[in-house]
DNA sequence: CTAGGGTTAG
């Protein structure tokens, strides 16, 4: 390396014979010195600098110290170590050098140093300024101390460091990232546009991101853009995370091309997150392309693709690519293995799913998630094998949840195991559940099993928990780049209607009824054909079938698994129409074509 | 004549 040979030799670089040192004037040898410090690629070569600063008396002066502190405690190869030992010997640091300890701490994750080097500052009566409150909030963030950091804030205001653009950004970060959305909107509302920089931008847009609040996200985003900035990349992969949850793919398209247009190259992340929400949705064929023809892969973009895979049901390619991740040397972790076994899940293949969770305990030694369990729980109680799930449940290190019991539930639902079924039922609802869904479940199983009796008590129950009408589900459609949403029973759209009364005709031809039974309500059953007609689901694909080109694929997002006769339903549609739908549901991907779904009708 | 502040994926 020409760095270090040529500070082998010390006097090339500060002449320490003859009429150099004489010659120069004090501040370009300091000047020098600053220079010196500045080009250092490691500790060993800043020792060597520091010795020759010591050499020539220049440690106390013209911020020689502060300097070597600072490329000692920031720099890439820095040594927190060797910076502390620089530090004791500055006889009076100002709030610079304390500021730089602080973050040098920071870096290197010693975020308890970092504090206590505040506290030490204070004790030396040096006033922190409003560098110093930037590198706190940041060590809050890091430790997700919201406490500490309204305390922090309280000083900024009493310090008057409030309407610094760099500490409001550190506040909205701080705030979003210990999961304050509202502490963080209320720093960001009260700054003029004006004054808003990119990453005022970005740590809002993030702190949205990271509280799942999608839609806001995608607003602010909007907002931004009408102000007249540009967004960078950190925002636009923020933005795709949102699509990926909200299953908007215009305009993950959008950004993508966006990315495309101005960047001059994507980073493993961009690309990670643009395979994931074209995974997410509905558009896996284009994920698995980019996945193809990445340069760079790591096990994040190993594990969206397992995963992206496994929702859609093509389980056979899932573990082709966890087999070539193994093979390139990337080790998988636990969630990685949560994509494998939710591939063998959705795919209902029990023996592979058996192969999976031993190769995870046994040959990668992880230690199995709750979330493991549940893939195999869900995957025994579909194949029949309920009292083995049982078994399994019973021998977890951890308590059960309310994804475990609900998954024996509708298995036990599935095998018409009334006696189990309300086991788990019990345990469900000892986890304190409120969710229509679950009861609709336990009746619904009591009505396949014809316990017409245990039904009417299902639904006085729900009843007197206020749990009737209560309208959880909805779909999402997307038109023209713009997410629509419907719920059941929704009038907002008349024109949807006509176009249900429509498709409702074509699809009698086809032999479809609407499936009553499970309907609960205590209504007639005209009322209840009205219901099952106007679920979320079909309300959007009429919506869609309107605005949309023939030509082009309707995908809907859900936030609730889909009714079997939603299912029936959009098959038809699909051959009447001709057209492609691809709804998400709750779980996993549908992707029905000329009459057929994906699912192979196992969901 | 000094250095330093926010942010990116399962």
């Amino acid at each position: 390396m020409v760095g270090s040979s040529v500070l082998h030799q010390p006097k090339l670089l500060i002449p320490t014979h003859g009429n150099g040192l004489e010659i120069d004037s004090g501040s370009k040898r300091e000047q020098r010195c600053i220079f010196l410090l500045k080009k250092c690629t490691s500790v060993e070569e800043l020792k060597q600098v520091h010795a020759q600063i010591l050499k020539l008396g220049l440690f106390c002066k013209s911020f020689c110290a502060s300097n070597l502190v600072s490329s000692c405690a920031l720099s890439e190869w820095g040594s927190m170590d060797y910076a502390c030992s620089i530090f004791k010997h500055i006889d009076d640091p100002d709030s610079f050098d304390f500021n730089t300890m602080i973050r040098g701490h920071i870096k290197h994750m010693n975020l308890e140093q970092a504090v206590f080097t505040y506290l030490e500052m204070l004790h030396s009566g040096i006033e922190p300024d409003n560098f110093t409150y930037p590198a706190l909030l940041k060590a809050c963030t890091r430790l997700s101390a919201v406490d500490q950091g309204v305390q922090i804030h309280g000083q900024i205001f009493k310090l008057g460091f409030v309407d610094d653009v760099f500490v409001q950004n550190s506040l909205i970060n701080m705030y979003g990232k210990c999961g304050d959305i509202k502490r963080s909107c209320v720093v960001f509302e009260q700054m003029e546009d004006s004054r808003k920089t990119i990453a005022s931008w970005s740590s809002v847009i993030s702190a949205y991101a990271s509280t799942g609040m999608w839609s806001e996200c995608l607003r602010l985003f909007g907002e931004m853009n009408e102000i007249g900035l540009r967004a960078e990349e950190s925002i636009l992969v923020n933005v795709l995370c949102a699509c990926t949850h909200l299953g908007a793919l215009d305009l993950a398209m959008c950004t993508h091309g966006y990315l495309l247009r101005n960047l001059t190259g994507l980073n493993v992340i961009v690309e990670t997150s643009l395979i994931d929400v074209y995974m997410k949705c509905g558009f896996a064929d284009r994920g698995l392309f980019l996945f193809e023809k990445m340069s760079e892969r790591n096990q994040m973009s190993y594990s969206v693709v397992i995963s992206g895979l496994a929702i859609h049901g093509r389980a056979q390619e899932a573990f082709k690519i966890f087999k070539q991740m193994i093979e390139q040397g990337i080790k998988p972790d636990d969630v990685i293995y949560v994509g494998v076994l939710s591939a063998c899940n959705h795919a209902g293949l029990v023996e592979e799913g058996f192969k999976y969770f031993d190769k995870l305990r046994f040959e990668h030694r992880i230690q199995p998630t709750i979330q493991h369990f549940g893939c195999i729980v869900d995957l025994m109680g579909r194949a029949g094998m309920i009292d083995e799930a049982i078994e399994l449940i019973k021998s977890m290190p951890m308590e059960p949840n309310d994804v475990l019991w609900r998954s024996l539930l509708s298995s036990c639902k599935i095998h018409q195991n009334v006696e189990l079924g309300e086991f788990a039922a019990k345990n469900l609802f000892q986890l304190n559940s409120r969710n229509a869904s679950d009861y609709i479940l336990i009746s619904n199983m009591y009505a396949k099993a014809q316990r017409w009796h245990d039904v009417s008590m299902i639904r006085t129950e729900m009843a007197n928990k206020g749990l009737i009408n209560q309208v959880p589900g909805y779909s999402l459609v997307e038109v023209k780049r713009k997410m629509y949403k419907f719920v059941s029973n929704d009038t907002s759209h008349s024109q949807v209607y006509e176009m249900l009364h429509q498709m409702e005709w074509q699809l009698k031809f086809e032999g479809y009824s609407p499936d009553i039974s499970r309907v609960l309500l205590d209504v007639d059953e005209d009322e209840k054909r009205q219901r099952l007609s106007s679920h979320s689901q079909k309300l959007a694909i009429a919506f869609a079938l309107i605005h949309t080109s023939h030509t082009s694929r309707i995908r809907i997002v859900r936030n609730v698994r889909m009714c079997s006769d939603c299912h029936t339903y959009t098959k038809l549609i699909s051959t009447i129409y001709e057209r492609e739908i691809i709804v998400r549901d709750r779980n996993r991907f549908h992707h029905f074509k000329d009459g057929t779904c994906s699912c192979g009708d196992y969901w």
